[in-house]
DNA sequence: CGCTAATTGTTGCTAATGACAACATTCTCG
DNA sequence: CGAGAATGTTGTCATTAGCAACAATTAGCG
């Protein structure tokens, strides 16, 4: 099979067509390069808030990354056999656990960022540094 | 649980995070808008390509909508059974299928595009009107 | 020509993800 | 106090992605 240029037709006019196809780029490229550490997006984007909020519950967490509850509280359960987060319990409502990074998560995610800082610029790259700029402008605002 | 706001961190320097937030948003309200007819976003650009490239072989398509092989050869079986979509054999290589849409299909297709249009008009509106365009046109270059 | 390597479509399997429902515990608020 | 909401947990299901193996066919090279 040659490779044949095929015409998009409508799909030229949806932008999500568009957005899948970058979002899909820029994941495959993440997990590989995170491989090495066994970290997902998800995971990633759970431990830096984790890392900028500490001690807040899983509800709020959820709520600012857009995890659904149930999927939350699993990943967390393995967070938690990798020693990398732990849960406290919360003064002010025995519901809710508060959510910590410990020193190994901090270790660990030292080195992820590093790998994550990588990738972040292999993708500036890809996209040409001046439309990541751009790019990150524009979206910014509906995350 | 009050909605407090949470700082992102370093998730803030992640092109990949917004672009995912959005592209969750776009595929959720394609996915509501379409489910009238059960028809979901990775089918309907397989249902635009073969209509605007008739009689093109499976992994021509696959390759062109980033599709994998297997993937592709069960959506076009559900799409089979729909009579949505018809197979031919291939005169010059009988390894490979020629896709089509058939009358039936390309009835079903214009229904399909109307309320893709809607779903496209509400995202413009999303994330207004004039970064659609912007969006649209960083984008399109990385498909 | 003949034979190896690649291509095409198919099926089976695994893992990750998302969504939903049910549940026990606990809190809020009238 | 009591009804209803919130929180975390578990279970189930459907979709998606990726990989591996396979039969049939083709391409390409010696």
């Amino acid at each position: 099979m040659r490779t044949e240029k095929l015409t998009l037709g409508q799909l030229n006019r949806h932008l999500g067509y568009f957005l899948r196809r970058l979002q899909l780029w820029v994941f495959q490229d993440f997990i590989r390069a995170l491989a090495p550490l066994k970290v997902r997006p998800a995971q990633y984007s759970v431990l830096l808030i984790v890392e900028a909020n500490p001690g807040r519950s899983q509800a709020t967490v959820g709520k600012t990354l857009g995890i659904e509850r149930a999927r939350l509280a699993r990943m967390l359960h393995a967070l938690e056999r990798r020693k990398w987060i732990a849960r406290h319990a919360n003064g002010s409502d025995a519901r809710s656990h508060s959510l910590y990074l410990t020193a190994q998560g901090a270790k660990a995610l030292a080195k992820i960022k590093c790998l994550a800082e990588q990738h972040e610029a292999k993708l500036a790259e890809h996209v040409g540094p001046s439309r990541h700029k751009q790019l990150m402008a524009w979206l910014r605002e509906y995350g």
